[in-house]
DNA sequence: ATTGCAGCCGACCGATCGGTCGGGTAGGGT
DNA sequence: ACCCTACCCGACCGATCGGTCGGCTGCAAT
């Protein structure tokens, strides 16, 4: 940890590269250790040379994953520019966040189950509060930018709070959607297309749909 | 199979509730049959006497899921009134159902992921196509309703499967987000008032974020 | 040259996995 | 009375699970 960040292709990120991939597929029960292993060219004995379990190597995922994610989105939830603006551009940012990584939102959804079956020693327990306040943290700044445009007058009177649980869904679900998505769009949700189209489709559901009314629509008569 | 929906409360249909909550608990590795088997009150190899594998019961609990929802879902598919109303109603409907049975949204998302680690026996695969085509089957028609509703004019001009993923994202991702949601909204996201609200902010979104405008707005001008 | 330690490994542990097998029992049809 | 079938069970199978242990390397500091 205190100068994790070198610069070998180290056996510990190789570990965690494998086993991110592994546990988006199949999920933490899903995954045996011996396949982990394998899959990066070390006996199954080095792994506890580099975690302590199979539940330390789980959270360790989950950690590098909420901050490659938190890297991305933190920097312009912290910018200025109206609440519109910034919406924008953390929308478009996590969903770049998303696409870039194809594990990141079956690992983000799976953890919203799976930490039913992390064992509850001390350490786990805290590591995985750990997690849960990272997730937190970045949930809070978004719920944040919500309820300050709400009151700026910036977006239409919403509940903040089912907005945001609309937002996670419309980008971390679409990307997680694997199959399903590619049968209903006929290529990968990951292709550059369908990322650009979807980014598009969310700006005007956000503008057309969160925004308040520019300035007409000042009493609409319904036909 | 012939004529299983009988009255006694049977072994069979027992298998099945407990099986539906432990999967959607712990996912389909993270289920061992000898859990199923002690609280359905069984001993595990009679497990084998109704259902021929752990694959079986897992595709049977989701055949099952797929036609409560199915069940109240596509008569207002196929009933009249306007594209706004229908699709209104259909939401309606699919807030209901998930809110009803806690484990279905998990379920639902869950099987997105979890195909992979089912056994590719031949029997096994046919089971899940036909799983699969039952759920496209719902999708294609709130697909050909968005579309419809498009080309009507009683949606915005939108791309309807973007829009379906959003839909999707926005009920079964909230219904399955757990303590997280809870966190979120201080309450279950069960809980008759959580619901009731999700109804209003979702109505609220398809209203002012789909449908189209009421006569004004004609400069179709992009800023 | 010696020591120490990080990294890696094969062999092994008890537990649990999904699944099989043979047998027991109750009830209905004949 | 008979048998057949549906249902259920305990015992058992080979495989795999997460994790431990002792020992083998090679490099770095002394």
């Amino acid at each position: 940890m205190t100068e994790a960040s070198a610069s070998p292709p180290s056996s510990r990120e190789k570990i965690l590269d494998v086993a991110e991939a592994l546990f988006a597929r199949r999920g933490y029960a899903g995954v045996g250790l011996r396949e982990v292993a394998e899959e990066a060219g070390l006996g199954k004995s080095s792994l506890f040379h580099h975690f302590r379990s199979k539940a330390e190597i789980y959270l360790a995922v989950l950690a590098r994953v909420l901050e490659r994610v938190n890297e991305r989105v933190a920097p312009i939830l912290a910018s200025g520019g109206s609440h519109l603006e910034r919406l924008d551009r953390v929308l478009d940012s996590l969903i770049d966040s998303l696409a870039e990584h194809p594990t990141t939102a079956r690992l983000l959804l799976r953890s919203l189950f799976e930490d039913d079956d992390l064992p509850d020693t001390d350490d786990v327990k805290r590591a995985a509060e750990e997690i849960d306040r990272s997730l937190a943290a970045i949930l809070d700044r978004m719920l944040r930018l919500l309820r300050d445009g709400i009151e700026a007058g910036s977006f239409r009177p919403a509940s903040a709070r089912h907005t945001l649980q609309t937002l996670i869904g419309a980008t971390v679900y679409h990307f997680a959607s694997g199959e399903l998505g590619e049968a209903l769009f006929g290529r990968p949700v990951f292709s550059a297309e369908t990322v650009r189209r979807r980014k598009e489709e969310i700006k005007n559901l956000v503008h057309s749909g969160l925004a308040a009314a520019p300035v007409a629509a000042p009493a609409g008569g319904r036909p």
